[in-house]
DNA sequence: CATCATGCCATAACGGCGTTATCACTGGAG
DNA sequence: CTCCAGTGATAACGCCGTTATGGCATGATG
């Protein structure tokens, strides 16, 4: 019964949000009553609070499964398509977990500053930014990860928003981004450039077999 | 007692957040019955919109009125100082307003994307970098705009979940993020890190009187 | 076999929510 | 004065999350 409650849960919340997920209704959809939701969990809460963290979870081994070629800043760009193409793909699941602050834990009993292993792949790929010389600011990998990780996310956030901007702009915003950051960070424009457009198609190729590792998905369109 | 509504409101979402206002609280409050709610609103939904649409409306104002001295990469960078700062002052507000999407119109009946005087004044903003020589990609300045804005939305919105980096991170990360906005849009790095540093005296300067903008706040700390 | 303990959940309830029907009251217009 | 529009107090409806109660299986124990 727990399983088809989470089941359901899921269901619910990435389809009609976190508004449409009552007790009752939760119930009714697992072919329950209200009282066994409460036998398995806590409170409402920590039923959203499981399918969030499992989702995320899910997000957190994409991202550490992302190839690492031997392009750094590439691999950078890579991390924030990924994350963006999960958010866009999940928009209420993306949403619910990040108002409640979830996206960078992905392990229980993580501390509030960013602690999830994603958090370390992304201060690693930076790293390696300023190891091979591309990166030159901030010095601190930490540092230059959370600059990466808000821009990115404030960028899906507003998209998701539907405050992306007005149709009739010329060049594609979100590979914009990804080129301002590699540059911001003290990157050759040029092979940034470059970096951002070879990690266009290594997604293009990579998210194709890993389709799977999503549960099953509306159409979506990752392009923009 | 349609005022008396309002402040109660407004007090209540800035004190306590959106899930603290309920028609009955906020009728006890403002020393009423749930009933005159309806009588001047048409649904509970439309009081908060009342009040965000206020406050984004203020915060709108005060980004106008921000100097616009002769360094455009100052300017913009204080633009954003001056968005933070409203954001921090006002944490459920600004998460509010954010979730709700109303940030960018400050003014009813926009299109959905930004289309606020806000917008035109920051958009106004980059163009005068491009114009200036200063920035020099993205060539459409509604797109560095909107660049500009998602970082700092982005920057924000991690900052008020609690995801702010770690302690004992070197440099300032707020700093750190406004100079890479604008070596990301092709700003010399020497000048960039001027105009930044330049925006910062002008912020502390100008913020002291304008204390008065907004209604009375707890203790902050824009410092970043 | 009978007995009992345990876990699961159906029913129904409690208080609180947004919202609405009803109606008493007030104050200005004729 | 009457009449009317506007206001809001009272109480209700159907939701919500949550919980008390109790029935029903199941499996261990004698």
């Amino acid at each position: 019964m727990r399983d088809r409650l989470v089941e359901a849960a899921a269901r619910i919340l990435a389809e009609h949000g976190p508004s449409s997920l009552s007790a009752r209704r939760l119930a009714a959809e697992a072919g329950t009553s209200t009282m066994s939701v409460y036998t398995h969990f806590g409170s409402m809460d920590d039923v959203v609070q499981e399918v969030l963290t499992a989702s995320t979870l899910n997000l957190h081994r994409l991202l550490e499964r992302v190839p690492r070629g031997d392009d750094p800043v590439a691999h950078v760009a890579l991390l924030g398509r990924v994350y963006r193409s999960a958010a866009l793909r999940r928009p209420h699941i993306f949403a619910a977990a990040s108002a409640k602050g979830l996206l960078s834990q992905g392990d229980a009993g993580a501390s509030t500053p960013p602690r999830g292993f994603t958090w370390q792949t992304l201060v690693q790929a930076v790293q390696d930014c300023l190891d091979a010389g591309r990166y030159r600011r901030p010095q601190d990998s930490e540092l230059g990860a959370y600059l990466h990780w808000a821009s990115v996310h404030g960028f899906v956030t507003l998209e998701l928003s539907g405050m992306a901007p007005t149709s009739g702009v010329s060049g594609l915003p979100f590979e914009t981004m990804l080129e301002g950051l590699a540059i911001g960070a003290g990157d050759d424009p040029a092979r940034a450039v470059a970096s951002v457009a070879a990690s266009r198609d290594t997604f293009a190729d990579w998210n194709r077999p890993t389709d799977s590792d999503q549960e099953p998905a509306p159409a979506q369109g990752p392009g923009g």
